[in-house]
DNA sequence: CTGAAAGCGCTTACAG
DNA sequence: CTGAAAGCGCTTACAG
């Protein structure tokens, strides 16, 4: 094997036909094996091809074929800790696909959300990936129009039910806490709101309150929309108003910690006095002293799956007839409820 | 304003100049601006491209001008804490100088990282940026000349110093820490090691030693290499092999909660007994009970520069003259230490 | 099996 | 100021 060549310039395929003498067609034909070419040529343009560095040029490629191989990842923020795991579950199924994986940001706004959606198409996003933002007006079905139909999929967050989605069974996660503060004998369990404009927060409320509905209970609701809360203020705010409280289902694990540190301050034993579950999107719950109770989410599969879906709609044309899909999390065990 | 045309079909250039009844040229030049046209003939145009929705398509322009707006990153794991801060700064930057970031991981493995820089190229990258894999024996300059030298730029880790590197002062945080754990009248102060084939925990124990040495002083060197290493036995095995050690300095935020559990199941007082310091990579350390003592990294401060560094090299054709740029870190104030 | 030609959508010298 | 033409690098009907 000949080392490739060092200059600056790439080898194109017009480089590689002329060193073999045949015609661009031929030497096209040659490497993508599509169409039979003689086998001694064939060798030769593969030989040459080798030895020049040749590496098709996937702009020139796409422009032709009218398609490309990017897929948009347009996520909110990528330091919310929900999404790291996201975008490695999804960029390792597009690469595994032979595709590439264009990361965006819509730092929560619907608006820069619409915008990044057409810059990625005119880049030649061949499908896009959405976790939507949650502030402003706009929906994805606002955009998916003038990005003339490419396949679109939202991931974790569900904005719309006329665009498929690949999500965590919210409900579940909020059954599961119940269950496990009922278990405990938790009388007067509360939950930390989260975003209550985002859908996943409104449906692990729901699951949370029909769990305990159904044993007759119904679970103190506190407010912990804001983006900086971290859960110390909302725990706070639960001692003073409701000081009866022994359980808390945190809406994240930035706020667990919030809620520890005020328990903590105010000397109340945990779980004792007050069960603590929260829901992992760090990984670092187990790590914690006491380890955080927590409610896993598999977020890594989510990237996973939803790149697997626009993939196949691209393929095929069509999206699969099963637009929704959640999956189910778990508890993981750890000594605070 | 008309509402842009809904059909599945983009509209071309070419659809554009035949709706007004004037050539592509011309069209490209009136929505360009680069060449003098006359105003009216303009006006028609622009208003045509926005009632049909034109929006030109980038990989046909990237095409033909030879150069694109794409910037690589290839990052080890972007759920590894440190890189979706760089992510984050880089993305923004990218943005703001109209390009767009595609994200690769190497997942450690150089040998991946280097079919990763092929890819992006391939796909058009212009310029790449790189967190080099701490895994294998390739190095970004074993790839650089066949990605046929479009920029390179290292961040956080530097593994070579033949190309530029925008990265974290790491002989500072050692030192900090070492400086802080003197001032508290530490004497037999150790540090988790980190992975030592990587130069920025290298340097960070060269630092952390140096100022201690001044001191009359030999840290305890623990290793703490292990991935999966959270500290905890890395804390085991210093409290065993030397239960005089005062202080510890962990090599990440992961490191310091599995410290800190290992303490605190000794029955430990920290930070009377031994105090702590982590290095911040998730933003946590202020949210644990007790805040973790900890080193603040600017990452999303690198990811800007390195980005802005490469964009100023692709769009002037050779890079700043300052190839290495470490920017300082600090001590934020906890509990710990 | 092979080559010349057309064309993806765009930009830009070149000639009016 | 404007248009016809060439060309970025590739693929693929079309005609041998």
């Amino acid at each position: 094997m000949s080392s490739p060549d060092n200059s600056r310039h790439q080898a194109t395929l017009k480089d590689v036909a002329r060193a073999c003498g045949v015609s661009v067609s031929t030497a096209s034909r040659a490497l993508s094996g599509k169409t039979p070419v003689e086998p001694a040529t064939r060798a030769r343009v593969c030989a040459a091809a080798e030895a020049m560095g040749y590496r098709p040029n996937f702009l020139a490629r796409s422009l032709k074929e009218g398609n490309s191989r990017m897929i948009g990842l347009i996520v909110p923020d990528i330091t919310n800790p929900v999404f790291p795991s996201v975008a490695l579950g999804a960029e390792t199924e597009a690469v595994r696909q032979g595709y590439q994986l264009m990361l965006s940001h819509s730092h929560e706004s619907s608006a820069q959300e619409a915008s990044l959606a057409l810059l990625l198409r005119q880049n030649g996003a061949a499908g896009i990936l959405v976790a939507t933002a949650c502030r402003g007006t706009q929906s994805p079905l606002d955009w998916q129009q003038a990005i003339r139909g490419i396949p679109v999929c939202q991931v974790v967050r569900r904005q719309t039910s006329r665009l498929p989605c690949l999500c965590v069974d919210q409900e579940m996660a909020g059954r599961l806490a119940a269950e496990r503060f009922l278990a405990r004998g938790c009388r007067r369990p509360a939950i930390l709101a989260g975003d209550q404009s985002l859908r996943l927060h409104r449906e692990r409320l729901h699951g949370f309150r029909s769990v305990l509905a159904a044993a007759g209970l119904n679970p103190i609701v506190q407010d912990s929309s804001d983006p900086e809360e971290d859960g110390s203020r909302a725990a706070e705010q639960l001692l003073q108003l409701a000081g009866q409280t022994d359980a808390v289902f945190a809406a994240s694990d930035m706020q667990a910690l919030g809620v520890m540190r005020t328990l903590v301050q105010h000397r109340i034993a945990v779980p004792e006095q007050v069960a603590v579950i929260g829901v992992d999107n760090m990984g670092i719950s187990a790590l914690c002293t006491p380890a955080i109770t927590s409610i896993r989410q598999p977020l890594q599969e989510i990237g996973r799956l939803a790149c697997r879906y626009v993939i196949d709609w691209i393929r095929t044309g069509h999206p699969s007839d099963d637009p929704l899909v959640c999956l189910p999390c778990t508890l993981m065990d750890g000594e605070t409820a």
